[in-house]
Parts: C-alpha cells; structure tokens; sequence
DNA sequence: TGTACATCAGTGAACGCGCGTTCACTGATGTAC
DNA sequence: TGTACATCAGTGAACGCGCGTTCACTGATGTAC
C-alpha cells in the first residue's frame, strides 16, 4: 500500500537524490507506473509525503533521545543527547537529511502540511532551553552579545519562542536559535562534503562543537 | 566561446537547479547539442567549470569585501564584511550557492581541481584571525571552551591552519571553524527555506549572529 | 446455495516530451605555394 | 593573382534511453438478493 512505495522511494532517493522518478519507484514494486496514481495524485504528492515521513522520523529520534536523560535537569546532557540525534540520523539518511535541509527541488514548493513536521526537531532544542528557565536553573546565557538586539530582530524572537516558551528572554532565545545554526551548519557542512580534507575526527568535532555551543547558552 | 557557454548554463540553474541540460544550453545559444562536445567533454566537464567559477566568484568578493577595509587591525570589521560578502553573494546567486553548499548533485563527484578554488573563502576567514594574533592583538577567542580538545580534534586544527597561520593556537582556530560554521549555516539555513515563518528581519539578524561569533572569536 | 452486480487495484498503450553522447558530414575561413 | 589544401566550428540524424500523466480497460474479489 502507500507505506511501501513510500518505502522503495525512499530508498530512490538514496541513490538518486531528490530527482525522485515515479516510474523507477514503480519498476521496482513490479507494477507499471501509472497504477502509483491511485495512492499518489502525482509525483509531488508523493515527494510531500517523503519530506513530512522524514521530518517526523528525525523529530522523533530527536525527541527520544531527549527523553532518555532521565534527570531532566541534565541540560547539557540533554542538548548533546538531542544534537546527536541530529547528526545521527543524517548520517543514517542523508538523503532524506538532503530532501530536508539541501538545496530546494527545482519546481518544488513545500505546501504547508510540512511545517509542523518540521518544527518537532526545532522545538525539543527550544524545549530544553526553556526547561531550564523555567526551573530558575538558567537565567542568562553563558555569554552575552556585546551589541543590543534589534527590535525587529526581538520582534522574531517573540514570534519564534511562540507557544513553546512565551516567557524566555529575547537572549536566551536567540542562544538557542544560535545552537540551532550551528548545529544544522555543522551537519550540513559535513555531509555535503565540506569537511573534505579538512576535519577528519568528525565525530569528536562535532562534540567539540556543540559542547561550545552550550557554553555559550550556557547549559 | 567557453565563457558564453559557462554563462547560459549558469542562467539555466537558476531556474532547473543542479539539474543541468546540455541540450537546454545548446538550445538558448542557438545551437545543436552536439555543438558544446567541440568545448566540453561532457555535461559533468561543464558543471566543474561552473563549480569552479563560483567558487572563484564568491572568493573574490570576499576577499575584495575584507581588502576594502582600510584599518587592517579592525578584525571585527574585516570579519562582519567578508560574511555580509558571503551572505550577498548567496542572495544575489542562489543556485550557485546551492551547486557550491547544498546537496550534493546525484552522480556527480567533484575532481580535486575544485578545492583550491573551495579554500578561497575559508582562507580570507582565517586570515583575519591570523592577522589578529600575528600581530598580537588577539592573543586568545573571547570565550573559552569548558572542555579541553580531544587529541584527534588538535590534529585536525593543525592541518586546517596548514600553511595560512602555523603559528595559530589551538583554541583561536577551532573559534575561526566556528564562525565559519556559523556562517554557513545561517546562509543556508535561510537560503534554503528553513526561517520561513521563523526570522524576517534577515539582515539583521544575520549580523546580530555574526556579530556573537566575533565576540567568540575575539574580533 | 447460487446468481447478478459493484467495487476497485492494477494494466497497457499512448501522448508528448525530455536527455547525453556519437559520428559522418558540410562549408566557410585561412594558409601555402 | 590564383589555385590547392588544411583546419575546424557547427550540423543533423541517430542510438538508446528516460520521464509524468491520461485513459479506457481487465479481472479478481466481495456483497446483496
């Protein structure tokens, strides 16, 4: 059914890349290509339901590995914990991770079912910052910007900690999303293939990475 | 000639993405596609002298953005314009940053004629850290990492400042790699799709980002 | 228990298009004697 | 000044392949009477 072309698209992908072809898919389940359309009502349907299955699997990995530090106060371990995840899974998927956070499909554009998928792994990052505020554990970050904050930029944070954290000061916000940049900077980089002949400990950077990143939310 | 060819394919990503036709080019110029073999020995020939072009093209606006600041001590300076050069440039040619940054093109390995055009950016971000601790004016980054390097991480920064700044120490080329990490993920970040309905006031809040990683680096 | 009908997953042919690459060739230009 | 030749940019047909999508259809299964 539709969970098994989903499937063997999935692993199109991997080999392919995001130029995702229906009648490859269809090959390969042993059916002839136009019956993909009784599941599918055309190939960026099917793409769609590709990029909200992986932003969904990378939330939940994200969020399980979160949920595993059981002292809940742990924050730095829970950061490490979630960052890792992250890289993880793209390492695991890193065509799905390219699908997600590459260059966009020529001709694509995501509807807007995907942006809830999307915000799962983003809002366990904020959750834990936030958690941390809200326990009096973490009050400041660990270090703070020498210039002020814009008011549109504070305008963006406002809108950003939303319904997840509507109390957390503009700094400690823009920490986190600062986390967030660096962490999808640093997976990026190393699986598009800008590490090459340049960082070849790349598990052991990647925490050295992100260990400084908590330092400067101060977790 | 060559030039005009590299020009209309460069027109063509900018609409079809990495997925480049040579037919389509051939088409534009008013020739038959058989025509470019006489330039080009395939259509992965061409995307390599694209690639290369872009590399060189960022390269030099980056290193015309640092050389326009007069005041060579003015490290903050140097850094905030050799990034907003990146971030212009990226904005100004999308797809070429995509080709350059973003997933990789699917059946496409990039020869190692690319990497001396690749360095190019890294370069000048690096020199201007070198520049500061050459001349004593930046003896340590503005934050210092809690945890001590592993081993493996160390031999990576000593290759990574190679030949631009042998003498630099550990921590202040690990600071540059994370600037440089920072920069690349808050352009691709946004250049692919992921501060829709998130950060508006872009510009700001891409300097409000690389002005905290100065303060990092010590700039 | 047996027949008539509806459902619906999957077929296969077709439309109209795309692609990279090869290969023998044309025909204008420039050079050598 | 005029002829013979070489160069070489660009042609056009072909090979063998790909694609998304549509549409009338087959034929097995399940349901209703």
């Amino acid at each position: 059914m539709m969970d098994e072309i989903k499937a063997v698209a999935r692993a199109h992908l991997a080999t392919a890349g995001a130029n995702l072809s229906l009648r490859a898919v269809a090959r390969d389940m042993g059916m002839v290509s136009s019956a993909l359309y009784r599941y599918y009502g055309s190939r960026d349907d099917l793409l769609t339901a590709l990029i909200i299955d992986a932003y969904n699997d990378l939330g939940e990995s994200v969020e399980a590995a979160d949920a595993a530090i059981e002292n809940r106060c742990e924050l730095r371990e829970r950061w490490l914990a979630a960052t890792r995840a992250v890289r993880n899974w793209a390492l695991a998927k890193p065509a799905e991770y390219a699908l997600l956070y590459g260059s966009p499909v020529p001709g694509y554009a995501a509807p807007t079912d995907t942006i809830a998928a999307a915000a799962r792994t983003p809002v366990v990052l904020a959750r834990i910052v936030a958690d941390g505020f809200g326990s009096g554990q973490l009050t400041k970050p660990g270090y703070l910007p020498s210039t002020q904050l814009a008011e549109s930029v504070r305008a963006d944070m406002v809108r950003a900690r939303g319904d997840i954290a509507p109390e957390l000061p503009d700094d400690l916000m823009l920490a986190a999303i600062s986390g967030w940049i660096q962490l999808f900077g640093a997976v990026s980089l190393e699986l598009f293939g800008q590490f090459n002949n340049v960082i070849d400990a790349r598990a052991e950077f990647f925490d050295t990475q992100m260990e400084l990143i908590a330092d400067i939310m101060g977790l």
